[in-house]
DNA sequence: CCCACTTTTTTAGATGACTTTATAAAGCGC
DNA sequence: GCGCTTTATAAAGTCATCTAAAAAAGTGGG
């Protein structure tokens, strides 16, 4: 029954400023005070906190205009690292960033298979000491450790839910015994959502008021941000763009994305035509031949390619209700599958968006590819315990008539 | 480029708790304390203040456990009034609500026709002075006035938008006009938002996280709540129903909402069939007919029923995509068109939301029809007015742990 | 070189919405 | 009447913010 807590002046501006100073680069107390409504005085204390916790230094003089020359900040690159586990079916990501949210070390490594859940955690946090060591990076540096999985998870208890390939994982309080292994916050949640994050503080979503991620491994899953706060609905399970109709077949059945769309349709599209299969010698897992046949198609193959933009076309009209329902004016591509056939997605889904985006006579809609293809989720989870720790904001700036 | 004031501590605790008393009835001190989190001191100054505004009073005590008697409180029913107004295509609504959002007068008059913006506005607020007279209500205890109208709108400048059947009402800055003439606040904003705020302040969505509030009139919306804010997105043009897709024809071509799950579309399908038409009589104009369609199918005429269904399944379609992606737990309908067949849809519109919806091993969604159907729209705009003016909220409350 | 001028940054004091701690009020059971 | 419990208010302190004023650090003219 209780709402939690209103706490209206917790600390928020020290991390919006964290976070201003972050993306706008090198950037004066002045510009800092415009930007947040903050008055000169008050960004002056501000910034004197982020000074003495050593999460900024000052960088030099402006160039004159007249007056006293303005200081500009920029964030201590090195000052604080977290930790981004990105757990996925067969391999587990692992990478290190630093403040600015650049990738300062990363790490595959397989699945830990069904072993028993104490030793799974065992592992994985062996793992995390071992990269730690192996960068040099002084452990009280460490702010936390993120850790992302595909599919729909329970944020608020930590651990990973769906009916995934992925039973070693179930019914695990991950979180927690993570936290309790290592003495770090751990923060926990899916990967699309950790994917749009990371896009946030890779500076790929600039200027954006609502944007959206689709991520897409071996499945499809959505991340949406509001004035760079990530949207939760009820249960956090929110965008799930898997389950979005997007047409019907022959025989008037409604179609879902998941069921045209991700790699796996893709893959099994192909299937039902063996003698192509046995053309392009299509084998091993599903991401296997997803990869085989994005290849193809860069070849000029006819049959990848039509079957590529055949999945495209269907993931744009989800992607076109998305944007409709939130009125997005930022997207990006992230995840495996658009780090191999990101291109023909991108011109697919940008322009059927732009075309049929409802609001498009009022604001477009840039769609871009993630700067970080790959690793987006892993570097997500990693900015997303950034975020929790450094620069908190369970609420969003401006109004209505902003 | 500057992001609007950050503005945290701005009395908006006093705004909620009003919000609170409102909604959770007599009340006492302490329970909305725990309710908010703030400490039983804090409420103590706060209630004080209401208390000396006259917008609550004490009502009685509570039963007695053991200790000092709670106070119970509730807001002062008739402290305060708004006033609704819904454009419509052929006649504009108004309402006059008191504290508690019950509505204590209502008028349907016919549209201004063409006339130019000048007047139209002089003859809108006339007719409000003249309710507001009829009533006997000081206009000193009117907060504002609330403006909504269907489609698009621009909710920055006060002004209609789209290409809709009101040509009469664009490029006029409506807002700001009658903000003049009355010198009072006036909040304007789409009528299926205001619907959602309308089904929030009457109760409807109690308890609810994420609630949707589809709206039919001629035409198709839905607003979204979160933890009882709007959601708006990058323009406020959030959730745009109609152009969802909820399936395909027999050639392939994608269908959306608008085209086959509104009246209008209704009454486009119905003409296909002229045998039918003659048989029912159809005539007028298109709600006219929708309506003869729905009344004809609760005599349990088939091919009105089927028409119906078949609507109202593409609906569920559409809103089930809705449901997906903002992970809501809430959805109610409200507008003319549910006012007239609002059982046959809530029937297929709960069932398969019910079944399709994602998340739904972790929560269900409670599907209801609006409290107040037919005004929904207007009654929403004076309680937009109502929260803007006395418990404004630019922001959710809880964070994703809770 | 020094002085007026501009612009940035810091300091000092005030405010308002909170908190914690302590106290007063109001009923119940004995 | 007296302790006990619970509710309501009062007093004093904290914290993020504000306004007003002062200090700092350049530029350009004399």
């Amino acid at each position: 029954m209780a709402r939690g807590r209103v706490s209206l002046s917790t600390g928020t501006s020290k991390g919006l400023v964290l976070d201003l100073i972050r993306t706008l680069g090198p950037i004066s107390r002045t510009d800092l005070a415009a930007e947040t409504g903050l008055t000169a005085a008050t960004m002056s204390t501000v910034v004197r906190q982020l000074l003495d916790e050593g999460l900024i230094h000052e960088a030099g003089l402006g160039r004159p205009n007249g007056g006293r020359p303005v200081v500009l900040l920029e964030v201590d690159t090195s000052a604080r690292y977290a930790v981004g586990v990105q757990l996925g079916g067969e391999s587990i990501t692992y990478v290190v960033v630093n403040l600015r949210g650049a990738v300062v070390g990363r790490l595959r490594a397989p699945g830990v298979g069904a072993s028993e859940p104490g030793a799974m955690i065992t592992a994985l946090v062996e793992q995390i000491h071992l990269i730690l060591l192996g960068l040099g990076i002084d452990e009280q540096l460490v702010v936390g450790i993120g850790v992302v999985a595909p599919g729909p998870v329970d944020v608020a208890r930590g651990m990973v839910f769906g009916p995934a390939h992925m039973e070693a994982w179930q019914n695990v309080p991950l979180r927690d015994l993570i936290a309790e292994a290592t003495g770090l916050p751990v923060v926990f949640d899916n990967d699309a959502t950790a994917a749009a994050l990371g896009d946030f503080w890779g500076g790929a979503t600039e200027g954006a008021r609502a944007h959206a991620t689709v991520y897409m491994g071996l499945g499809l899953g959505a991340g949406v941000l509001i004035d760079g706060t990530v949207f939760r609905g009820a249960s956090s399970n929110t965008a799930e763009l898997g389950h979005i109709t997007v047409g019907a077949d022959a025989s008037g059945r409604r179609l879902i994305a998941e069921d045209v769309a991700d790699p796996t349709a893709v893959v099994r599209a192909a299937r039902e035509h063996p003698d192509e299969v046995a053309r392009l010698a299509l084998s091993g897992d599903d991401f296997a031949q997803f990869t085989a046949l994005a290849k193809a198609s860069t070849r000029g193959d006819e049959f990848a390619t039509g079957l590529l933009e055949a999945s495209a076309r269907h993931l744009a009209t989800a992607v076109t209700s998305l944007a409709n329902l939130f009125d997005l004016d930022s997207i990006t591509l992230a995840g495996p599958a658009f780090a191999i056939a990101g291109s023909i997605y991108l011109r697919v889904i940008d322009s059927q968006v732009n075309a049929e985006f409802f609001a498009r006579s009022r604001h477009g809609i840039r769609v871009r590819l993630s700067p970080q293809m790959q690793d987006a989720a892993a570097v997500g989870a990693a900015t997303l315990v950034l975020q929790s720790e450094l620069a908190p904001r369970t609420m969003g700036l401006a109004g209505p008539s902003d």
